[in-house]
DNA sequence: CTTGACTCCGTACCTTGGTACGGAGTTTAG
DNA sequence: CTAAACTCCGTACCAAGGTACGGAGTCAAG
């Protein structure tokens, strides 16, 4: 439960210099993530250090590099991947990119191929279990146990 | 490499009772899994452990239980279901049975819907990539910037 | 100036399915 | 009989993506 304080919302500071960008806990609450993952993210140097001055200050380009990271991930990218894709962001060349996404596409593509044997395969136990008779050993104990309808070809 | 010595193959031990069923060692062998996997079936209530006499001896119900194991594995079954799929198979409901495959089943298929909203994205984006010119902008860097080409309907 | 909210930082913990390590005891081939 | 192989047991570690905790410091409002 990241709570967003919402203090601190308009007023531009007393000091001279205004003190600008948000504080972590106002990045965290703006990109709606914890502020532990904002740390998270800067240990795996998804995201940078600002520059220790007592409450270090962010600027909204580490909101955009936090909204990146979560579209990559709803794609399906690995924080070390998406790192990269980071880097890449300025000064990489497509291909790099490419290679990135598309080892991941197969990578994605290979576990919707097993998913979808497994899909089937329960799906027809189930349905077998649902259709035979409440005397009959269950089906799907039985499978288990013999290892018939294992997941090979349809 | 749980590498499996085949000493031991014949000769029923010299000790009047022949110190019936298999060590740890040729359980773990003859299922194709590492010793350490037994053991740690057995702290997850998996398998039994049977009463020690210095080296204690499986069954081959024991060996079956491991192969159930492995069957229930490639369905998608977690190890704690399987514990129960293991606990049902002798007295339990087919009911029981349902419930736990059925739960299992749903998230096998929720999974599927969210690989498959990363398949089609994460394919365009590709083709988009490969299609246009080597000047313009990357598609992919483009996309996770601007959240565009989320994963909603087609 | 106090008080409460926030920040900083390191560290530990969570889940899941195992793997690795190490010392002590047992067993068995030769 | 001896040496190698195996077993027992506890504990620590791995990936991945975080979450939680706790003490000390900072900051702003009342």
């Amino acid at each position: 439960m990241h709570a967003a304080s919402k203090r601190r919302s308009h007023r531009p500071a007393r000091t001279g210099v205004a003190a600008a960008g948000m504080t972590i806990g106002r990045l965290a609450a703006a990109a709606r993530v914890g502020v532990e993952t904002i740390r998270y993210y800067q240990r795996r140097q998804l995201l940078p250090v600002p520059a220790a001055a007592g409450v270090r200050r962010y600027s909204s380009g580490v909101l955009h590099r936090v909204q990146f990271i979560k579209h990559a991930q709803a794609l399906g990218f690995a924080l070390v991947e998406i790192r990269e894709l980071l880097r890449l962001e300025d000064g990489g060349t497509r291909a790099e990119v490419r290679q990135i996404a598309g080892a991941r596409l197969k990578n994605v593509r290979d576990k919707l191929a097993a998913l979808q044997r497994m899909e089937r395969v329960l799906g027809h136990l189930l349905a077998d279990c649902e259709a035979s008779g409440p005397q009959a050993p269950c089906p799907i104990i039985g499978a288990l146990a013999s290892g018939a309808g294992a997941l090979g070809a349809p």
